[in-house]
DNA sequence: AAATAATATATGAAAAATCATATAATACTG
DNA sequence: CAGTATTATATGATTTTTCATATATTATTT
């Protein structure tokens, strides 16, 4: 009983949702910087990214790639419409589906901030050791892989 | 060049801060319900989680203990002092500062819920295979770690 | 100790997110 | 093929969140 002992079982610091939300934010925030200094909020960065993965998604697969909301994602796409970023293209086969497609300026943008995402990545796998830096993204993909097939009244 | 090769080098599934991102979303999802049927919202039971960690927390702290921005973590704490949660007592070596503590009712519905989550991590990281579920934690705690002492203007 | 700077919290106004539901198109069923 | 159900997107109203900044207290400087 020396001293320093006033928290002797933090909760918080080593539960499961609390790092992944935590990491997330944190690994995040600088990269978020860059893409409001690209005129972007982050949302739409990420609908940009989704699209230069494949173009053309429909709103409500959009949605949940760029892991946004239905009705956000909507109102997200008619603010990118304005910018000039991407467009609208009701499907031919199936007239309820709306597509969403790169303009040339949002293929640029997205282009240039998928290279920085790349590089910014590279350096926070940096930061950790390389048994770490090999080890995250697979056990993310384990986590998420595992929770797709979650039946939702779990 | 058989087929299915549409999207031969998806940028976003692989990404970390997307699996960071995604999986925080989908691991939380069932506990934040449970934390809902509990009457509470998302923020309100980190408040809750935390101060069971360390009571008399100042505002401030608070706020980056629980992932919250400080005008944010003010009104929140507002509500949960309405609700009979927590309560505010200023300071007396420096009466800036604001400290918040559980009240009774407080502390039982943290203890619930804290047990609730333990529960809940265990089931979680029984999804995965023995090493992804040995690994994921201490390489999270790794990457928040080296984030830690990122300087603001990297 | 007066003046200035820094820190802690709160608050108003604006922007964004959410929830329920409207509208429209397609798919099913008897 | 008429009627009903389902799917896709949009929208109005409300609630949250954010941003800038006001207010109050303490710390620092000269």
């Amino acid at each position: 009983m020396t001293k320093g002992d006033k928290r002797k079982d933090a909760f918080v610091p080593s539960y499961l949702l609390y790092l992944l939300a935590a990491s997330s934010e944190a690994a995040s925030a600088q990269f978020h910087a860059r893409v409001r200094a690209n005129g972007l909020r982050v949302p739409e960065w990420r609908v940009l990214a989704c699209l230069s993965d494949q173009d053309g998604l429909m709103i409500t697969r959009l949605a949940a790639y760029a892991l946004a909301e239905q009705s956000r994602l909507t109102r997200i796409v008619d603010q990118m419409d304005k910018k000039g970023l991407v467009e609208r293209r009701v499907d031919d086969g199936d007239r309820r589906k709306v597509r969403v497609y790169l303009t040339g300026p949002g293929r640029r943008l997205a282009e240039t901030l998928v290279k920085e995402a790349r590089e910014h990545e590279s350096r926070l796998l940096g930061l950790l050791k390389d048994t770490d830096a090999a080890r995250i993204k697979p056990a993310l993909q384990a986590l998420l892989k595992s929770l797709e097939h979650v039946s939702p009244g779990d």
